[in-house]
Order: C-alpha cells, then structure tokens, then sequence
DNA sequence: TATATTAGATGTAATATACAACGGATGTAT
DNA sequence: ATACATCCGTTGTATATTACATCTAATATA
C-alpha cells in the first residue's frame, strides 16, 4: 500500500463523494437527503426519538429538530411526548410517511439493482462485502481519531 | 443478490453518506468539503478552467464561480483570463494553495493510511479495486438513467 | 454584418446547518 | 424536601451552500 495507492484511492473517493450528493440534491418525493435519510431511520427504528436520529445522522439536535418539523409539517412524522419521560418525544411514520418510504425505498433498489447489474455477477457480494470493510474501517478510525487530527476531504 | 442484499447495501451507504458529509463539515484548514475538493481538482490539472471543474464536481457554473471566488480572496487560487479565448479564466493554485493542497493531502493521506491499517494486509488491494468497481458501475448507471426515474437517497 | 452560442458573473431565493441560549422534565445530593 | 445539576428538545441567530434566471462579454456561425 504505497502512498500513491491511497492518492488513487482518495481520488476515487471523492468521485463517489460528487455522485452521491448529485443523487441527494433533489430526491424523487421532494424531500433532502438528510430528511430522507430520517425517514429511513424512523422507519428502521419505530418509536425511536429525536436525539437518536441525530446521533445516527451525525447532525445537531437543532438541525435535526427542524428536518423532523418539516416532516411533520409534510404530514410524513408523527410526535408524540413519551409518557414515561416526557423530555423525550417518540418518532413515528404516519401513513403517508409509509407510502414514502415505500416509494424512496422502491426507487432506490431498483437504482442499485442496475448498479449492481453492471457488475459481473460473482463479483457482486464480493463488492459488498469489501465496502462493507471499509465502511467499518472508516468508522473506527472516526472513533480513535482525536478532533486535532481530523482530516479534511 | 437478493432485494436483502441491496438494502444492507443501501443502509452501509447512508452509513458512508453521513461519514463523509461528517468529515467535510468542518476542514482542516478551513475551507469546505467543495473547496476542498475544487482546489485539489486545480492542483491536479494546472490551467483548468471553471467550467471543467463545476462538470467535475456536479455543480452548477454558479456555484463554481463563488467557490473559486472565495478560493481567490482567501489567496489560494489565481485567476486569469485565456488569452487565446478570453471568455475561459485559467485556474491555477497560488504558492499559498499550493501549500495548503500540501496539508489537505498529508493529512487526508495520514486517515486513510490508518483506516487501511485497519484492514488486513492481504485484503487491502481488493478493498480498492472494489470500490473502484462500485464507483464505476454508479457512474455508468447515472449516465445510463434519464432524469425522470432518479434515485433519492 | 447580424445572430447565436458560450463562459463566467451576479441577483435572488431557498435551504441546511451549527452554536448559543432557553424551557421544561428528571435525577441527585445535601 | 429542596436546591442544584443534567438532559432533551426547541427557538433565535448567523452563516454558507446551492440552483435558477439573468446579464455581459467574447467568440463562432450563417
């Protein structure tokens, strides 16, 4: 693994950077892709609450307030003060919200089926299994890492 | 390659979404993930123009334009007219942009030499020669979608 | 020469985001 | 039991990114 390797790679990186926030940009039900990504989580996890979604979503609590009024406001989120502690408010789908996770759900899996459509098809778990390690590899250099030394791209 | 296997998929990509965006949030030398992405883009091919560096990022001309904008007041990009066609401005870095590419990479080089310290030896080629293979198979697959079935995630 | 096209800049508006401060709810210690 | 601390979520405020539409200057084309 010469530096160069990771030169290569990094360039790689930030392709894949550009296309995915290309993707995000405009979503197919006119939501963001950080509003997008809530509902996923929401949907994943019933009854989870705001400070959660934050965390997984990496953004503020205050951000992450406003992208859940906005789909409450939109009629996809419900919220609902937990009655055993009331500082808590419980994240759920409504039923428009369903139907939209359906829809971004369905799109987003056809999308990734020709992606993987274009991959030789014994190398497709292959591919998966492979990002999967570097998804967690990035992870946990994100956990060891101390913010002095955070890098930049 | 089950619709399972897409949406484990789907989730390590929101995964490596939010990763990324996290660690662009706030650079290391101040400039943000575009900058910093416009400005290894011009250290990369010298005398580019400002189109060619919005096609490279998926960003409108507009939004190029203040980039660079904000590049040259911080003194790291100059820009000077083509003579040859004096509707092109030549980007180039300045000595300032120059060092600060020289940061950037060091220090992006330094995470992801530990990130794939994290791998074993042994799988490391294949991790990036299957990204690679993922990174192109999404590429092919923008080019081949026309805009009205777009994905969102 | 007149018109069309192109590159980039600017006006405008929408949106995402973080930080700070606040309010109410719960836990803790004296 | 009361005072203090902590915690969750919201709101005030400021900043920044981005796109679309429009504009100007430069070049190409008919």
């Amino acid at each position: 693994m010469g530096s160069s390797d990771i030169r290569a790679f990094r360039k790689l990186l930030r392709q894949f950077e550009r296309q995915l926030s290309l993707q995000g940009a405009s979503c197919c039900i006119g939501v963001t892709l950080a509003q997008c990504h809530a509902l996923l989580d929401i949907e994943e996890s019933e009854k989870t609450t705001t400070g959660q979604i934050a965390n997984n979503l990496e953004l503020d609590k205050s951000t992450l307030s406003r992208t859940v009024d906005n789909l409450v406001k939109r009629g996809l989120v419900e919220r609902q003060a937990n009655p055993d502690d009331r500082r808590y408010m419980l994240l759920s789908l409504s039923s428009a919200g369903q139907k939209n996770c359906s829809i971004i759900n369905s799109e987003a899996d056809e999308f990734y089926e020709s992606v993987f459509d274009k991959l030789p098809k014994e190398k497709r778990e292959d591919v998966i299994r492979h990002f999967e390690l570097l998804v967690d590899a990035v992870q946990e250099t994100y956990r060891n890492t101390n913010d002095d030394t955070e890098c930049c791209e």
